[in-house]
DNA sequence: AAGTTATTGATAGTAAGTATCAACTATCAA
DNA sequence: TTGATAGTTGATACTTACTATCAATAACTT
């Protein structure tokens, strides 16, 4: 259902295409976040990579940021979380029990923005939203 | 216009109603807010006001959030900032050049999130949004 | 005015990075 | 295949934005 843009030779060719070297190091990277389809940090990558520095692991993180590989979003409370990106243009909805995300399209969302032209002086060059909720499984376990 | 939410007594009142002590502290951070009308940062305040410890106004600010008298929110580069809340509710956009916070409200965007209710499995228990913007003044100022 | 309890501030600590820079290595060209 | 070269790495120290601790202090209450 949902395409499956990270996968992992794709994302190597991706950073290829953009001029950077491919090193043992992103590769490691690369692969620990293709295990992975809920959110993570920083911290969990650099903790399960013995072997790759921790700056290198924020570096890379940065690196799949900029090239859409991952997004980076905010809890309610500040936490930043790291997931892996599978749709075009997207939001997320997180779950504050369990930190799960879930990415979403919504046209409706594009379409709030093109009324917000009207409202907003100046030139939107970006934006950002997300959805906190208690998911299905959490709310189930919590009912009991 | 808009209404100002935040007079000084207002505020005042507010924390006391919420069971808080009125302090000497709690009042100059109170003011310090209202001399400004653009985001600001923790630091910012901290560094007007000598006399207040550094950790009094980070706590103060928290406390401020939760009474919905500031906003805290976050940049595309993940640099906190806080601005004074002046719509009931509503969403922000901000300046990435000059940092101008600017409030508004849509109601497409709670119709947004109405519709994504069909779409997203779990209870909405809050949401976030978002724009970026390049403002008249940054834009008028570039464009020479 | 006294008592109780919230609040404060100095300090140290944490989380999430970022800067530095010498050592290393991917890639390219010969 | 081998250099050369320039991007990359990792250890370390530093930064930003806070938060925890806890004894001292000050607000409300009576």
């Amino acid at each position: 259902m949902i395409s499956t843009r990270t996968s992992q030779p794709d994302v190597i060719a991706a950073l290829e295409d953009a001029g950077l070297r491919i090193t043992g190091q992103r590769r490691q990277v690369v692969a620990a976040i293709e295990r992975r389809d809920v959110g993570f940090s920083a911290e969990d990558i650099a903790g399960e990579l013995e072997g790759v520095g921790r700056a290198t692991v924020y570096r890379t993180l940065k690196l799949l940021v900029k090239a859409d590989v991952i997004c980076k979003l905010v809890l309610p409370d500040g936490t930043p979380m790291y997931s892996p990106s599978r749709l075009e243009h997207h939001h997320h909805s997180v779950c504050t029990s369990c930190g799960a995300v879930e990415e979403f399209r919504d046209t409706t969302v594009e379409r709030v923005l093109r009324s917000l032209t009207r409202e907003i002086e100046g030139e939107i060059v970006g934006h950002r939203m997300e959805v906190f909720i208690r998911c299905r499984s959490c709310l189930d376990s919590s009912s009991s």
